[in-house]
DNA sequence: CGACGTATTGACTCGGCTCAAAACCTGTGG
DNA sequence: CCACAGGTTTTGAGCCGAGTCAATACGTCG
């Protein structure tokens, strides 16, 4: 279809490296990571489709070159919970291998996207070879598990703002004290809201609040952080995490 | 010490069964497992006693024999989280080999509590000799990977009346439809509540909503249910997942 | 310019938290 | 056996944060 085809075309670019440079290939041979990438073939896939449904075999794997995909859940009412959102350089699906060769949640393009798909049996194999690459995959899951109980922590002990200001700083790179930044936010303030567990109409006015109480400068989906400081001290107080709390991203 | 003469006379019992049924040795071969379980040395811990802080550099993992540990996180506040309650047949600690050598949380006994406690060293050897171990791991890290993704989502979608009947349900053993089945609560409600992220007042209150709404029965830490189906309906209608969710016990 | 999707605002409800007091256990010592 | 102390659980009253529903504003793309 037309979509492979420019798929074919533009996808692929970097992706590669950026496979390499994927955490859980971290300490394996560059030569299994190429074979592993060679598996792969580019996808396009546009705003709003279905990449795969939680309880879908798990057949493969995928690498987001360009766009956003969101990772989640949906309950019998209709509700759903976003479980993740990822753009370029990150993987997604990799976790099937070990639940009963199922998705545990579904994915959708939340944008035009372009991703590589690789066949999870490659990586099955792979996993079963090589030792390096159980390790690497230990470690990406051990941080992602991390990362997890941290969400948890929030979701019972911190306020929607401050739940939202980690979720800047965490976007912000290392500062020198007393610089002030400004940003853009990722993807849309109402995936954003999702993804923290809040409703978007929470989202605007807790950010709201955070333009009094931290200083906050907003401009559509340009934020402006004029202490970084002032911003930790509104967040972090409800956090077991001191300060640069960001080792691992929200996706 | 005393403790520890106690210790070693009593709380080994079953301790080596206990260490090879861990989710994380399946597929290991026993004789490894032997030798893994051989480094370890029994301990006991009273009610309330700290067995380890977040950040501390993670030199044992644990077995527990008997008692209850509770896993949590503390905010600058004082606030905390509770990420996990363990019991016997359960390990805990044993993360901290990826998280750069640390616990990432802090681990105290609830109630007077005998463990058998493993060098970390001794695992991380085996871990990078022995490919079925990576493998176990991996299985079982993903297990837990789900189980916490399940939690944000019921923080998230469910109310706290639900997320204690969910608590229940996966408590209770397979049952023959129609049959009436009575328990007791594991530990106290308020570390019951605090586990499932509310305060304890809030569990109160809610599970005396559930004895109206589910017709639960309730008399001191005794609960009966006298339907499956009805108190399955009021919960699951919130979850992502289908009735029998109990795959992965609530610690 | 108009139209559509996204974001904000307003008014209201409700669930869960806070603080404080009462009730309930359970174990201890008289 | 009773009384009492300590902890745990429950109940009550009031508050506040977040959700709901509906209306309005904003942005951007045709």
């Amino acid at each position: 279809m037309a979509a492979d085809y420019i798929g074919s075309l533009i996808a692929d670019v970097g992706s590669r490296d950026l496979f390499h440079d994927l955490p859980m290939f971290h300490g394996v041979a560059p030569s299994t990571i190429d074979k592993l990438h060679d598996t792969g073939r580019p996808h396009l896939f546009s705003k709003g489709q279905i990449i795969y449904l939680q309880d879908d075999p798990g057949e493969f794997y995928f690498l987001v070159l360009s766009g956003w995909v969101k990772i989640f859940r949906e309950t019998l009412e209709g509700d759903e919970a976003v479980i993740d959102v990822f753009n370029r350089g990150h993987i997604f699906g990799e976790n099937s291998l070990f639940e009963d060769g199922v998705y545990s949640a579904s994915a959708m393009s939340v944008d035009d996207t372009s991703v590589m798909m690789f066949p999870t049996n490659a990586l099955r194999a792979a996993l079963s070879n090589d030792g390096t690459v159980a390790m690497g995959m230990l470690n990406a899951m051990s941080d992602y598990r991390r990362g997890k109980t941290r969400e948890i922590e929030s979701l019972t002990l911190q306020s929607a703002a401050q739940r939202i200001g980690c979720f800047i700083l965490r976007l912000l790179p290392a500062l020198p004290e007393g610089e002030s930044f400004t940003l853009h936010l990722p993807y849309d303030k109402s995936l954003i809201a999702a993804r923290l567990g809040m409703k978007s109409e929470t989202f605007s006015r807790a950010l709201a609040r955070l333009k009094k109480d931290a200083n906050l400068q907003v401009r559509g989906a340009s934020v402006t952080v004029p202490s970084l400081t002032e911003l930790s001290n509104y967040c972090c107080s409800a956090c077991s995490n001191e300060f640069p709390c960001g080792d691992l991203k929200y996706g």
